[in-house]
RNA sequence: GGGCCCGUAGCGCAGUCUGGCUAGCGCACCGGCCUUUUAAGCCGGGUGUCGAGGGUUCGAAUCCCUCCGGGCCCGCCA
């Protein structure tokens, strides 16, 4: 059983209907590592749903706390300065560089909110700024306040440095400087809450002296405190997040404790997860290091990332590399598609697993019919040497991969050409690239000998005389090559030379027959003109 | 100090939750074939102490314990 089912099986049995939470603090590019927290949620309801209970998945984004670290791109040249001063400031409070976005958190959140449709996740959106201006929270603000002692104890016992006596769950927003990050609470009364602006380990304060309305939004709860009171506030009762809040004495485990002994609610299903890397390397939104939902979808389609996220247990590390891997990603999703539709027979279990898989891999409904796919490393080559859509179509069809094709099987293959065409120059190995010489190449064409030249023209005649399936034309270049008495390498290098312009390129037979006719025609005869 | 993940063929991995067909897949490699294969040829071939040891079991890559090696996370920020 896939484990998106067994979660969704042990969420059944405590009850039919559940609120499953998801979310991200926005400090910078949200990136494809930050997906598996609102894939996971949004499959979980799905999941839910379709053994006959009912979900509601959301995802909330953490836009009210405060700026630790300049975040990529803002952290180069004289972006850096200016952003300089909004260390310790609200995300929500910070400007946006562009102005196309109202601000910071609409400058890096909103390309991944407006992703999350193209990958067939559907959630309710909450901003965390919002919900606290609007005084929504001051209920359990209110409660953490009073029980503050409670709260002190409990974290304290995970805590080396116990917390000062006069310590409050509550970061007030200096009303002076604007900074959330350097404030210390030490006394409440009503609805305010007393502070002074002093430092934090990275910004200092300004010294001010004041009062925080807390059912204004003038400051949050710590984040320990916060999650629970979020579960409390909107019902949460299952929730999947990184493996840096699930290690033992984390903000789960405070979590728990206060969820059940301050708000008097039961903690949210835990379904913590690995992160992903890029290449190798840790994904970081502060340094740059980041691959977003946009960046997928250049390249690939969004089924695949959901296959990325699902294929492996949540706890498993998932690297991912947008270069040559990319192919096996294609590859393995191609074939568990048709594994699916019984076109290629594995083991029952696999066939199980596959299926499951494959239908949480769809961004909706799972198709009723194989689907028509062009390989993706055919697609690469392809992409490089395409001319016009009608022209790509023909090329498919003559190679048997689109066959008889509906309007559905032609934009999913001209989709996936879409996507090689921008995978080729961003992503491939310079191996995999070439570009078709506009004119013939002068230099090249200096250097072929007289049997080459013969070659070519003969080949050209031969062309123009009959029709050559790939294959055909492939064998043909060889007996054409006996015949004159060149040796077969030569006559491949002639024509990559002329084509190209390079010593070798893609397989020759297919490669010819992907171009124009007429235009190999004309350029195999130049070289004698 | 604590937690998690990984260790299976030359390389990359699946299989571990739920123990059971002869331990699989991709790439690489080797051999053969089509009078020929430069980046979609075809056919055949597994090259393995499943990290080590112990235990449970009729049966262990799979469950339990110990250890070794690698990686990540947390250590009072969120």
């Amino acid at each position: 059983m896939h484990w998106i089912d067994r979660v969704a099986k042990t969420l059944l049995k405590q009850s039919k209907t559940h609120v499953i939470a998801s979310g991200i603090s926005v400090s910078g590019h949200i990136h494809i590592g930050h997906c598996n927290d609102v894939f996971i949620a949004d499959g979980v309801r799905r999941a839910l749903e379709e053994l006959g209970g009912e979900g509601e998945a959301f995802w909330y984004a953490d836009d009210f706390d405060p700026m630790r670290r300049i975040p990529w791109p803002l952290n180069e040249g004289e972006l850096a300065e200016r952003y300089k001063q909004y260390l310790g400031v609200p995300y929500i409070d910070i400007p946006s560089p562009d102005p196309k976005y109202k601000n910071f958190v609409d400058y890096f959140a909103r390309p991944f909110i407006e992703s999350l449709d193209d990958f067939g996740v559907d959630v309710k959106v909450y901003s965390g700024a919002e919900i606290y201006r609007s005084g929504e929270m001051a209920g359990p603000i209110r409660i953490a306040l009073e029980k503050a002692d409670k709260i002190r104890a409990i974290l304290n016992r995970y805590r080396s440095k116990s917390l000062p006596e006069d310590w409050l769950p509550y970061d007030a927003l200096c009303e002076r400087c604007g900074k959330l990050a350097t404030t210390r609470s030490y006394s409440w009364h009503d609805n305010y809450v007393s502070y002074r602006c002093e430092e934090s380990d990275y910004v200092d304060g300004c010294g001010y002296e004041g009062e925080a309305d807390f059912t204004k939004g003038q400051g949050k709860l710590t984040w320990r405190v916060e999650w629970p009171a979020r579960w409390k506030l909107l019902g949460v009762t299952c929730e999947p997040f990184g493996k840096d809040h699930a290690v033992v004495g984390g903000s789960y485990d405070t979590g728990k404790l206060i969820a059940k002994q301050v708000f008097g609610y039961k903690a949210p299903y835990p379904v913590p997860y690995e992160w992903v890397s890029l290449k190798g390397m840790q994904m970081s939104s502060s340094k740059g290091v980041v691959f977003t939902l946009p960046q997928w979808l250049e390249i690939a389609e969004p089924e695949l990332l959901r296959y990325f996220i699902f294929r492996s247990k949540p706890m498993k590390a998932k690297d991912f590399d947008p270069g040559l891997a990319l192919l096996d990603l294609y590859d393995e999703y191609d074939l568990m598609e048709q594994v699916y539709f019984g076109m290629v027979e594995v083991g029952a279990r696999k066939k199980e697993q596959f299926r499951r898989i494959y239908q949480i891999s769809q961004l909706h409904e799972t198709p009723k019919r194989p689907v028509q796919r062009v390989p993706f490393r055919f697609a690469a080559v392809l992409s490089q040497v395409m001319r016009d859509e009608k022209q790509t179509i023909k090329v498919l069809t003559s190679r048997g991969m689109l066959t008889d094709p509906s309007e559905f099987d032609i934009k999913l293959a001209l989709r996936r050409l879409s996507c090689a065409q921008n995978w080729v120059p961003k992503h491939a190995p310079e191996r995999l690239r070439f570009k078709v010489a506009e004119t013939l190449p002068a230099e090249a064409a200096r250097r072929l000998t007289q049997k080459q030249k013969q070659g070519l023209t003969q080949l050209a005649a031969d062309i123009s005389s009959r029709d050559f399936t790939p294959v055909e034309l492939h064998n043909h270049i060889y007996q054409l090559a006996q015949k004159i008495g060149l040796k077969v390498p030569e006559l491949f290098k002639a024509i990559y030379l002329v084509l190209l312009g390079r010593e070798s390129g893609p397989r020759a037979g297919s490669f010819i027959s992907v171009l124009d006719k007429e235009f190999v025609i004309s350029r195999l005869k130049e070289v004698t003109s």
